[in-house]
RNA sequence: GGGUAGAUGCCCGAGUGGCUAAAGGGGAUGGACUGUAAAUCCAUUGGCUAACGCCUACGGUGGUUCGAAUCCACCUCUGCCCA
């Protein structure tokens, strides 16, 4: 059976459509996938999710470790019924608190000891704990352990964590019992292209079924980024899906798109929701500011999610000003219909050849209202 | 009528001679958030100014002092207790 399956390639750009073939269901892509570290994308029922356009999730293996376990998680009938969620689910490796949660870990040459961050007992992941959790939680594609690292990185700890990197992906793979689940490995090596370029020869010559790019969005700016993707991702096999993991601002999902970039996942739609903060496409805006105190009009017209049918921007400021928790979901489920929107659009424009005009205006026009965005993190 | 406690910036509230334009909350205003330790975090919040700085401020009026939100006198108002 064909994982994936490339649709049609964009004539003036490097973007793509494809449909990627799971145990629960088939994907379209490119692929934007909320995030639901815990087993819950955070205020959103799967009912509302699914109405979203969402066709896939994530869930978190570190998280699902700590809290409940995978043997509870099991008990309830594995992650698909924990999470009340029938369609494809991606887990996390748990790479990506290497990173997050670099102070309360240690990493050595065969894995990470984490000193957990509720009761700071020790949890020790390595490629092969990764896997064999991955496949026990029963999630349809997993990811490989890696280490993703920070921005800036030094030249000598960047070198070193590709070089772990490389090898826990071939023990995952070889630790990898499950054949019905896909399993991606990992590209590393922060900004250094030669890095990059060495690290993805090494995992193509292993054949996952997929390949990411990891360690990116994490401080650097968005040209840095795109600049990274965009050497990185041609040298991917172009019959796998790649997945640029943890982007990101919708201008940076489309330029990736642009370099070839099939499936995003983010928790700005959600996290940015909770904090007042809506996308649309007119730009961003920020719910509690005074601007919308008596505002009638919906946070986006003619979105048809259930917050812009039902709810005003004064509404929802009202909500976040008195901490209701209906102001969060709202502008949650808002944020995540949102993005869900931009991909359709995505899609819809580069089967319909009108992407590669689309996609640079839709960049230089939300460089232009973001200015933080523009300007990235000085380190 | 007698006694007693108090009056501080938008609000609550610390501060009992100089380090005080005044702690800490709250509220208000603005910002951040990228494979979620986040329904979180940060900044600003007397006036004028680009800034140095100047002015006005701790119930009121006077006073003591080089210097007062802080000490003294009287006044005004408020809470509580007794008649």
């Amino acid at each position: 059976m064909k994982r994936f399956e490339l649709v049609k390639n964009d004539h003036r750009t490097h973007a793509r459509l494809g449909l990627l073939t799971t145990a629960h269901g088939q994907v379209r892509t490119p692929v934007f996938m909320p995030v639901g570290t815990r087993g819950a994308v955070k205020g959103i029922t799967p009912a509302h999710l699914a109405q979203t356009g969402s066709s896939i999730i994530l869930a978190n293996t570190y998280h699902m470790l700590i809290r409940p376990g995978v043997e509870v998680v099991e008990a309830l009938g594995g992650l698909h019924a924990l999470m009340n969620w029938n369609g494809p689910i991606l887990t996390d490796s748990g790479g990506f608190q290497v990173f997050s949660l670099s102070t309360l870990n240690r990493i050595g040459q065969d894995g990470v000891e984490f000193a957990s961050h509720i009761d700071g007992a020790r949890l020790y992941i390595d490629a092969t704990v990764a896997t064999v959790a991955q496949n026990r939680l029963g999630a349809d594609i997993i990811m490989c352990f890696d280490e993703c690292t920070p921005y800036p990185c030094e030249p000598k700890r960047l070198a070193e964590a590709v070089e772990r990197t490389i090898r826990w992906a071939g023990q995952c793979k070889e630790a990898h019992r499950n054949p019905s689940q896909l399993l991606f490995g990992i590209v590393q090596g922060g900004l250094d292209l030669n890095l990059r370029r060495d690290c993805a020869e090494k995992l193509i010559a292993m054949d996952f079924d997929g390949y990411a790019l990891g360690g990116l969005s994490v401080g650097e700016s968005h040209d840095q980024m795109i600049e990274t993707v965009n050497f990185t991702a041609p040298l991917l096999p172009a019959d796998k899906a790649r997945y640029l993991m943890g982007v990101g601002m919708p201008a940076d999902i489309v330029a990736a798109v642009r370099a070839g970039i099939d499936m995003f996942d983010c928790v700005l739609p959600t996290r940015n929701g909770r904090n007042a903060f809506a996308f649309t496409a007119s730009g961003p805006i920020r719910l509690r500011n005074s601007a919308f105190l008596k505002d009638t009009s919906p946070v986006e017209a003619g979105c048809p999610c259930y917050c812009c049918q039902h709810f005003s921007k004064g509404t929802i400021r009202h909500f976040f000003n008195v901490g209701e928790m209906l102001g969060p979901i709202l502008l949650s489920l808002h944020n995540i219909c949102y993005y869900q929107r931009l991909m359709h659009d995505i899609r819809q424009r580069i089967e319909d050849g009108t992407f590669a005009d689309w996609s640079a205006e839709f960049i230089a026009n939300y460089k232009e209202k973001s200015t933080s965005y523009v300007e990235g993190i000085e380190q």
